[in-house]
DNA sequence: TCAATGATTAGC
DNA sequence: CTAATCATTGAT
C-alpha cells in the first residue's frame, strides 16, 4: 500500500481532478522548498486520530534550504535534524522553546536538508478533543505552527515517518474532490502573498513565507 | 559538563 | 513585553 502511494507518479498538479488520487506524493515534493511552499497553500493536511480524521486547509508556509542560515541543518546533520535529510515526503517535527512542536514537509531529494514549515491551517471542524464556542475561535485554533500541531496531536513520535494516506498524516492536493469541505479553496482564486519569514534571526531577508491573503487562520499578516 | 538559545505562544 | 520550558547546540 505504501509502495502504491509512492508510485502514484507526478500527476498531482494543481488542477488535476482525478478523484482516485488522494494524496500528495514523493514526486510532487521532489522540488526545492521555495517552489513547493506556495504550491502547498490550499492543499489539505489530514490527520488520522482513531476513527476520526481531522482536516485543515494549509494557509501559511515557509521554506528552508540547505544553504539557508535559518535552516536547522545549515551547519551539519545532527540527530535532531536528521529527518530533514530524508526522502521527499518525510515528516520532520521538532520541539521549539521546550513547549511547542512544529511540522515540516521534507522536499527536494534524499541527502539534502530542504523542507517546508507548515505554519497555519484553516480547520474544517474542531478536533474531537477540543471545543470552540465561535467560528472565530475555530479560525484561530491552528493559526500558528505550534498551535496546529497541538490541534492535530502532532509531536516527535511522527518525526522521521512519511506522509501517507494509509498512515497517520498525509496531504491532499487542491484538486481532490472534497465535497465535505466547509472551506473549499478554489485554486483559481488563491490570492497568495509572499513575504519574509517570521521568528528567525539569520537569513531574514529571504522572502520565503507565503500565505493566503484572505484567510482568517493565518498566524500573522505582513 | 555547561550555559545559551530557539522556525512560539499566552498572558499581562 | 516577558515567562514558560527543554532538547539541542557549541563551547569548555
Amino acid at each position: 500500500m505504501i509502495e502504491d502511494f509512492l508510485q502514484l507518479g507526478d500527476r498531482l498538479g494543481d488542477r488535476q481532478s482525478d478523484t482516485s488520487l488522494t494524496a500528495i506524493n514523493r514526486t510532487w515534493l521532489a522540488r526545492s522548498a521555495p517552489e513547493v511552499a506556495p504550491d502547498l497553500l490550499g492543499c489539505v493536511l489530514a490527520r488520522r486520530c482513531g476513527d476520526t480524521i481531522i482536516r485543515g486547509t494549509i494557509v501559511e508556509t515557509e521554506a528552508y534550504t540547505a544553504d539557508d542560515p535559518a535552516c536547522h541543518a545549515y551547519r551539519r546533520e545532527t540527530r535532531r535534524n536528521a529527518a530533514m535529510f530524508g526522502a521527499p515526503g518525510t515528516i520532520y517535527v521538532y520541539l521549539i522553546y521546550g513547549v511547542h512542536h512544529c511540522l515540516n514537509v521534507v522536499t527536494l531529494r534524499e541527502g539534502v536538508a530542504d523542507a517546508v514549515l507548515i505554519r497555519a491551517l484553516q480547520l474544517t471542524d474542531p478536533p474531537p478533543t477540543q471545543t470552540v464556542s465561535t467560528p472565530k475561535a475555530l479560525d484561530r485554533l491552528a493559526a500558528g505552527p505550534g498551535k496546529l500541531c497541538r490541534a492535530l496531536d502532532i509531536d516527535l513520535r511522527l518525526c522521521g515517518t512519511t506522509f501517507n494516506p494509509e498512515g497517520e498524516l498525509w496531504i491532499e492536493p487542491r484538486s481532490a474532490n472534497r465535497t465535505t469541505q466547509p472551506h473549499p479553496t478554489n485554486p483559481k482564486d488563491l490570492a497568495i502573498v509572499q513575504t519574509t519569514r517570521i521568528g528567525i534571526t539569520r537569513g531574514v531577508e529571504r522572502p520565503w513565507r507565503w500565505y493566503l491573503r484572505d484567510s482568517p487562520a493565518v498566524s500573522r499578516y505582513g
